[in-house]
RNA sequence: GGGCGGUUAGCUCAGCUGGUCAGAGCGCCUCGCUUACACCGAGGAGGCCGGGGGUUCGAGCCCCUCACCGCCCACCA
């Protein structure tokens, strides 16, 4: 198809991305051997949420490098797919269709959903799944339709969800795997709990956010004396269990060894001393509660103490007191059995005032308190059965290895490293993988029931690899009938899921056909990058290093390429609640997607972007302005094969070859925004300057010989330059490609820095130094740039003098010059014009 | 509390191992309807490179320190 007379670039999007499906233009080419495929890990996005402009930020970026490393001639292996498993779904669930999950309803299956409001409909897990599934496939519909308006190149064949089938099978397969060779265990611990969600949470999964609290001082009693005491959590002194004290306070280390008396409660508990009580933190004397935060839990664990619980899975304190409390203590905790925590503390703090106990009044404090990042409610900690995978918290050389891992992947940019090292090393304990949710990939274990009917926990009964993906809850253990499911000397299913990222982690082996296709794996894995937003370090990528390395003894991939963030124009992060999100498909629509990549393409690796619409205007203008050049290049006319004959036509291709040399360097260091950048300035003094200057001779004004040279120039150049921006113009580029090329750019072969033996690329400066000075001129005099001028005078050294003048054809031509001057002589050159 | 980034023209940002490094684009101003493009072209003005010390013949670039901004981690008394 000839170019246009007037190129637009309205309808692009749609005609390319309809053609590229129609002809299978970035389907995987299974058949090639490693070495040439390159294989990239996307990360599957959450669809219960909505895309934003973030999203097309770092998506664009990988885009970029699939596009590149497929013009370099590699088979790139680049699926797609979506986290629809967890707790987000649900809850968008829970919100669009007014459902709830309850577990104890039977199945219905003349179930409709209606898009609702008020009060929430009970449903069964079966229905509430089913729901869940509804809605998960009009969210990707819709997430599919905005990545191939932005021209994403992936394999649309490929994709995969987090809830499907084979990551099911995966996660489990996995799974047991870790339980066979004891990595994967289960343990009675104190877990960090939600009690809006009522599911245990990871520590990856925390947040610290500043809460306002009250602090209380108490008055505890150590033989007789008050000492002071500093709570914010006053509503959990029936549980205390210690007090401790710095081990070298001065004021206080007297107090070591000896027993306090808690108020109100009455209960005797140890003074002792810890290096992680601060002496300048309160009074300098702590009480140890199980469990108000997690340093209580580390003080338990550490000092032996008792567990005295008094918080419930649904945040309030227990209906029955602790054992150790004694009649006094039990009619003190009467009166808050039962009640909320927030109530508790109220009613807990008059208790104590009435009572004496108080040592001044309340101080209004803020305090950093632990969250679960997608919760609204403070954390609580409750003892509990959870499922935990080693991830090298309590193994050195697990945890060794890891940091190892680490060191081997290569980041970009490669200070992201840091903070995977400080998330290693940081690591409290094992990962909490079992979730006490609905609508996620069941724990694949069943447990045998006594006599009584009690499930034993300590003799799980796992799957068999061959029945996975398996639903506990519906198949029967291997050996049992389902009869026996429930019955004493029956069985029970294990009724929890697994988290998220235990399913996330595994997006290599999911992809590349772990165990189910050997053939793919061979050919994919390890991959060659992971691309990925900084926030998920200690979470996606964290665990896939840890999942690949405990399974596979290895690294899943050789490069990790983490994202900045996009802030607004105050410089803020984007979030939903601040209302400042960018809605993308409203920027395709009035920019073009071309435009809105190049804005992300400038973007560098790592580094925070604003949403700038500035840029996006640039962008667009860019791929208006390919549109208009190329144009004009087509229309100069065929070169035919000719090889450039002109100095100033080998120079400048001397100048394109330097480019695509700095272009391809950048694109293997992953820096996709220099190569852009080396790109648009070759580009634009393409345009501005070698375009202006050979105009007439490539029309023939000059001469056919001349004129074959220009022609092929400017073809070549024009190839070259459309290969170099394929990876971020893909509609435009892949747009003139069609006036003269057969089949797709994106499968065209990158440039190869081929210059012209000895030509000379500084002659492109200093013929545009002397047609700049024109052009000034002109402009100083108000002429038009087609206004003839009379005399030019060049001075400077001979060598520079030279190099003008091998140009002189075009430069009279492309000046109006009718007269020229030279003179030799040292120093800057200098060029004078007279009218 | 520890750590990682950042602070360069009004705005968004480049400036590699210290010596044409004071740059680009946008915006602004002026001029020009030239047969690729008025969704354009040409030209111009604009900065004591966050502050303060130091090293050096020479420092946006190295060292120290302070101040802001962003983020990560941290045991919430």
């Amino acid at each position: 198809m000839p170019a246009p007379d007037r190129p637009t670039l309205d309808g692009v999007e749609q005609r390319w991305a309809r053609t590229w499906e129609e002809r299978g233009t970035y389907r995987f080419d299974r058949t090639r051997p490693r070495p040439e495929v390159f294989s990239i890990d996307t990360p599957p996005l959450t669809v219960s949420g909505s895309l934003h402009i973030g999203h097309v930020f770092s998506f664009t970026h990988t885009d970029a490098v699939a596009r590149y490393q497929r013009m370099r001639g590699r088979a790139v292996f680049y699926p797609v797919g979506w986290d629809d498993n967890g707790l987000p779904t649900e809850r968008r669930a829970q919100t669009v269709f007014g459902v709830r999950c309850d577990p104890s309803l039977p199945y219905d299956p003349a179930f409709e959903p209606v898009n609702g409001s008020g009060r929430q409909v009970p449903v069964s897990r079966r229905n509430f799944i089913e729901v869940c599934e509804r809605l998960r496939d009009t969210d990707e519909k819709a997430f599919e339709a905005v990545w191939r308006r932005l021209g994403l190149s992936v394999d649309w064949s490929l994709v995969y969800v987090t809830i499907g089938e084979r990551a099911r099978a995966a996660a489990q397969r996995a799974f047991l795997r870790n339980l066979r060779r004891g990595e994967a265990y289960l343990a009675e611990a104190p877990t960090l709990w939600d009690v809006s969600f009522q599911t245990a949470v990871a520590q990856a999964e925390l947040e610290d956010r500043p809460t306002r609290g009250l602090a209380q001082r108490l008055r505890f009693l150590v033989d007789g004396a008050p000492v002071e005491v500093e709570t914010t959590r006053p509503e959990l002194l029936p549980a205390c269990v210690a007090v401790l004290v710095h081990p070298d306070d001065a004021e206080h280390r007297h107090l070591v060894g000896r027993t306090a008396r808690t108020p109100l409660f009455d209960v005797e508990v140890p003074v002792m001393a810890h290096h992680l009580a601060r002496p300048e933190r309160g009074t300098g004397v702590v009480m140890v509660c199980t469990f108000g935060d997690l340093t209580d839990v580390a003080w338990w664990r550490e000092l032996s103490l008792p567990t005295r619980v008094v918080v419930t899975r649904d945040g309030r304190l227990t209906a029955t007191p602790p054992q150790a409390l004694g009649r006094a203590g039990r009619g003190a905790y009467a009166q808050l059995a039962g009640r909320s925590l927030d109530e508790a503390r109220r009613r807990v703090v008059e208790m104590l005032a009435e009572a004496g106990d108080l040592a001044g009044p309340a101080v209004a404090v803020e305090r950093p308190v632990k969250f679960y990042e997608q919760g609204d409610r403070p954390l609580e900690i409750i003892t509990g059965r959870q499922w935990y995978l080693r991830n090298g918290s309590h193994d050195e050389g697990l945890r060794d290895r890891l940091i190892e891992r680490g060191r081997e992947l290569s980041w970009h940019p490669d200070r992201m490293r840091v903070r995977y090292e400080n998330w290693v090393g940081g690591l409290q304990g094992d990962w909490l993988i079992s979730r006490q949710r609905f609508f996620g990939v069941p724990i694949p274990v069943w447990f045998p029931l006594d006599g009584s009917g009690r499930p034993d926990h300590g003799r799980p009964i796992p799957a068999g690899e061959a029945d996975l993906p398996v639903d506990p809850a519906t198949a029967a253990p291997p050996g049992y009938e389902e009869a026996r499911r429930g019955v004493p000397g029956g069985f029970a299913a294990d009724p929890d899921v697994m988290d998220t990222w235990a399913t996330s982690s595994l997006t290599p082996q999911i992809v590349c056909g772990w165990e189910s296709d050997p053939d793919l794996w061979e050919r994919t894995y390890p991959m060659d990058l992971r691309p990925q937003g900084q926030e998920i370090i200690r979470t996606w990528l964290f665990s896939s290093v840890l999942r690949a390395e405990l399974e596979l003894g290895g690294l899943p991939w050789r490069n990790a390429a983490i994202s900045g963030w996009v802030l607004d124009p105050d410089h803020k992060k984007m979030s939903k609640s601040k209302g400042n999100v960018v809605v993308p498909i409203d920027l395709f629509e009035r920019y073009g997607s071309d435009a809105v990549r190049y804005w992300a393409a400038k973007g560098r690796p790592g580094s925070d972007t604003t949403a700038d619409e500035g840029q996006i205007r640039v962008g667009r203008r860019l791929a208006i302005k390919l549109l208009n050049a190329s144009r004009f290049v087509l229309a100069a006319g065929e070169a035919g094969e000719g090889v450039p004959t002109e100095a100033v036509d080998q120079a400048f291709l001397t100048r394109v070859a330097g480019a695509v040399a700095e272009a391809t360097e950048a694109f293997e260091d992953y820096d996709y925004t220099r190569a852009l950048e080396v790109t648009e300035q070759l580009f634009w003094s393409f345009c501005d300057d070698y375009l202006e200057l050979v105009k007439s001779r490539a029309y023939g004004d000059l001469g056919p010989e001349g004129a074959a040279s220009a022609r092929s120039t400017l073809r070549r150049s024009l190839s070259t330059l459309l290969r170099l921006l394929a990876p971020f113009l893909p509609f435009a580029t892949e747009e003139v490609w069609s006036w003269w090329r057969e089949g797709s750019i994106h499968l065209a072969r990158w440039p190869e820095p081929d210059a012209p033996a000895g030509a000379d690329a500084r002659m492109v400066d200093d013929v545009v130094m002397v047609l700049a000075a024109i052009r000034r001129a002109k402009t100083e005099a108000r002429l038009s740039m087609r206004a003839p001028v009379g005399c030019v005078r060049v001075a400077g050294p001979a060598a520079v003098l030279d190099r003008v003048r091998a140009a002189l054809a075009d430069l009279t031509a492309a000046g109006g010059v009718a007269s020229w001057d030279w003179t030799p002589r040292g120093g800057e050159p200098a060029v004078e014009v007279r009218p």
